[in-house]
DNA sequence: TAGTGGTCTAGACCACTTT
DNA sequence: AAGTGGTCTAGACCACTAC
């Protein structure tokens, strides 16, 4: 594409608004920038669609039902071996380990079993998670700001099955969560949704 | 928060610099912006990643696997109800179906069932969809400018489960996409993974 | 080293929204 | 009516990078 100086002329316009009407396209993916080699129209456009990372109330209280959590487990450990590799923790970190379940309307609508670095929120260890879930408590007390989610879909086993007021071996969305702090693991979330839950989003 | 006026002196700058500060603040979610009621920090921050529309031919690809695509079927037909109500088509609008298969390896990775609305893309009758899928061909011919994403988990019917190379009741994720271009209905497609596909995205 | 985009400045006018 | 953000201009300097 012309440069950002020539478009300048071209539309009468300053080259500032050019550049930012190039900043945006790159943004939504449209063209490629490079400095000294110019502007490119990109041959596959990468779109791309917004994924928000909501919490379980607010999902819940946007389909207009009644929210409500309730605490099933609280412990803390020794970091499993798993977990130490998932988060990249010490063999002998410990961990705050909670389980617990979000209804909507009274019907099961999300298991979630997380896992703490309590190296990274010591005051975790204190924290009153009896009526708000430990997302929330986080989300306030140490915001992430690097993340990685995977969605799968899972088979229920026994257990799960029961959660989730279910059969063995339906089908369920879940959502695999690790979030850090400046580089510093801070959790690692496991969130299994009701049956038929769909993850929906819009371009 | 402050002006960007006030911000601008506070700190030395040039309004324009605060303001696109403040720009990028509130498309990440940090604060929210009115004319007249001034800028304002989000109490929750509506933190969001981006999820990329990719050709399966791309994912495969990039999991440096070897990618192959077979056409299954492919009829015209008039459009089913279901379908018509889907993408808000006359009755007796018609409608390119088709199947197809994605290979990873040989192994099936994905089975993608789409409709395309004739009247939207004319053209697509005569497209040839028994190299490239028909998403390839979309993209080139006509690329949407809105879409639909919906993400859910489904157990493996018996033809599903055949196609994929594995049992009846194999959970598996599955994404439906409703595209238009300017307003006008263009296609709907159901792509099915195969068991323990997972989407991944970062913050 | 030359050319490109990245960023900033100082100033101006406009559009929207609340009061 | 007033105040806020939204956008633009004209000009400047800088940082990166392909040559």
């Amino acid at each position: 594409m012309p440069t950002e100086t020539q478009l300048a002329e071209e539309f009468n316009c300053a080259r500032a608004t050019v550049n930012r009407a190039l900043r945006e396209l790159a943004e939504q993916g449209f063209v490629e920038r490079k400095r000294k080699s110019g502007t490119r129209v990109k041959k596959e456009p990468s779109k791309h669609a917004k994924l928000e990372f909501s919490l379980a109330r607010q999902v819940v209280e946007s389909q207009n039902a009644n929210y409500r959590y309730a605490l099933v487990e609280r412990n803390v450990a020794e970091s499993p071996g798993w977990l130490s590799s998932q988060l990249d923790l010490p063999p002998d970190g410990r961990v705050l380990h909670v389980t617990c379940m979000h209804y909507a309307d009274n019907r099961p609508f999300q298991l979630e079993e997380r896992w703490i670095n309590i190296d990274a929120v010591p005051d975790v260890e204190n924290a009153d998670l009896s009526q708000h879930g430990p997302h929330e408590w986080l989300l306030n007390a140490a915001p992430f700001t690097k993340a990685e989610i995977a969605f799968c879909a899972i088979s229920a086993d026994g257990k799960l099955a029961e959660y989730m007021g279910t059969t063995t071996g339906t089908s369920m969305i879940q959502m695999e969560r690790t979030t850090w702090k400046e580089d510093k693991p801070l959790t690692f979330a496991r969130m299994t949704h009701h049956p038929g839950f769909c993850i929906r989003t819009k371009y």
